[in-house]
This record gives structure tokens, sequence and C-alpha cells, in this order.
DNA sequence: TTTGGTGCAAATTCTTTGCATCTCT
DNA sequence: AGAGATGCAAAGAATTTGCACCAAA
């Protein structure tokens, strides 16, 4: 993390502060076609760019949630989130998720536990709805 | 899950029997050097369609971590899995792993909660000595 | 001015798919 | 015989990268 990169050009402001405007948990491409009703000659490339120096830096966090396409989140805390099965939403989950010891548990695999993501999978309440099956 | 398929080709015994007979949980391709060894013509795009079919039918498991590459398992089974964050080696966890209730957590979201994944990440025992970083 | 950043397009990487041919049952 | 599976190669989807030009400090 935090390589010190200093400029803040003007693709750079605007991307961040779309991505923090929004709580979609958008996309790369999704976050591109936001941007470009303000900067309509942004290239998805530097978009990509922008998003990782950002998430390297700790400024934005990247989801590595189970969905195909990776997202990203203005909110940098460590916080839990849920998936839609159906529509690949992604919503915040609020509140403390405490975890319960999870050394004990992976001791056997010799492996040094540096962390743990928890992902809740659901259905939206739009996918609820419109898909009861 | 569940289609119905009946065939037992030679290719879809050999792909089960070496991701059973493994326990490094295998991208497609990774499981494609090992089948070739006995399939020499077999293609990737076989190996891709039976993964795929077999994790439909349930005989085994397509894993969702958040690794850049598909992993799958032959343990069907519902098992937490631990990745090396460096060398993104996955290995299984043992014993049961118990979560805290979740409804009230995500209760506000609207969603409706269909299950949880959980991943633990940590270095393996040769990242571990290799890199004391 | 200088060095990082951008736009563009091509390249990578991983996975899926169309199609003619083959092979289990 | 016939549905399903295969091999091959091409197509797709998502992301990364090379390079000449541009602009923030």
């Amino acid at each position: 993390m935090n390589k010190a990169s200093t400029r803040l050009t003007k693709q750079r402001h605007v991307i961040l502060d779309q991505l923090c405007a929004i709580c979609t948990h958008p996309t790369a491409d999704e976050l591109y076609q936001l941007v470009r009703c303000q900067l309509p000659h942004i290239s998805l490339g530097t978009v990509y760019r922008n998003l990782e120096l950002l998430s390297d830096q700790g400024v934005i966090q990247r989801l590595e949630l189970s969905g195909h396409q990776r997202r990203y989140d203005g909110n940098a805390a460590d916080h839990c989130h849920i998936r839609c099965v159906h529509c690949d939403r992604v919503a915040d989950v609020e509140g403390e998720y405490t975890l319960p010891p999870l050394q004990s548990l992976a001791s056997a695999t010799n492996y040094e536990i540096i962390g743990q993501r928890v992902e809740l999978l659901g259905l939206c309440p739009d996918c609820k709805s419109s898909k009861p099956e």
C-alpha cells in the first residue's frame, strides 16, 4: 500500500467523487459510465488505473466478492457486504460482525492466518419480489 | 443442479478421478495439465465443460474464492478454505465453523438471506518461510 | 520543466461457444 | 441410431499495458 502518488488530476478527482457519492459498489465499467457524464473523453483504462491506485493507497476499497466482475467501494473501512445471487447487486451490511476464533480451526493447515472475508448471499428487494421461485 | 447427464466418457472419468485424487483445489488449467498425462489429446474446453457439468450436478464443488482464477474441489461437502495471499494456494480448513446469527445484521438491508461465504486468508507454509516480510 | 498521468488501441488472461465429428448407451 | 460429448479454434469478457502526448506541481 501507499505508493506516494501526488497529482490530483481532474480524472482522479471525478472518479473518487463519483465513487464516494454512490452506494452501489460499482464495477469499473459502471463507474466509467457515470464519470463520462462529467468527463466525456475519459478512457476506461484510466478508470481502471485510478481504481487500482486509490485502493493501493487505501483511499477506497477493492471488493473481493465472488461475482465475476470486480467491484469497488468508496468506503475504505472494513465492513461486510451482501450480494444478490440473482442480479449481483451488492449492499453494505450494517453492524458489527464478530467472527468466532479462527486460529484453532486453521492451525492444522500450518498457514499463518492474516484475515478473513465474509460475504453474505441473498436476494435483493427487487429480485425477491420479481422472482418468487 | 442435477441436469440428468448420463454418459461416462473417458474424459469425464479421468477429470473426476484426478480432481478427487488431489487436494490442491486446482484451476481448470492446472487440472488440464494433470489430465493430459493420461489423455494427451483432451482439450481445455472439455475440462471446463466437465467441471461446470459436474459442479452443476453437485458431484464436485466450484470454489467462489477471491483469487483471479476459478478453482475446483473434488469434495462437494460444504467446508471452509484458506487461501495464501502470496501464492494463491488453497487449503481446506478442518473442523466445524459456526457463524454467529446473521439475520439481525442484515435485516436492515432488506435482502432475503440465503447463505454466507467465509474464506480465510493467510500465508502458506512455503510462503511463510520464504517471504518473512 | 519534469515526471506522473492520460487516451487510445492492442495485448493478456481466463472462460465460453460454434461446429463438424465422434462415441457412449 | 441418436443424443450427448469432444477437439479445435475462434469468440467473449474483463483487465492490463505500451506508447506518444499532455498537464499538474
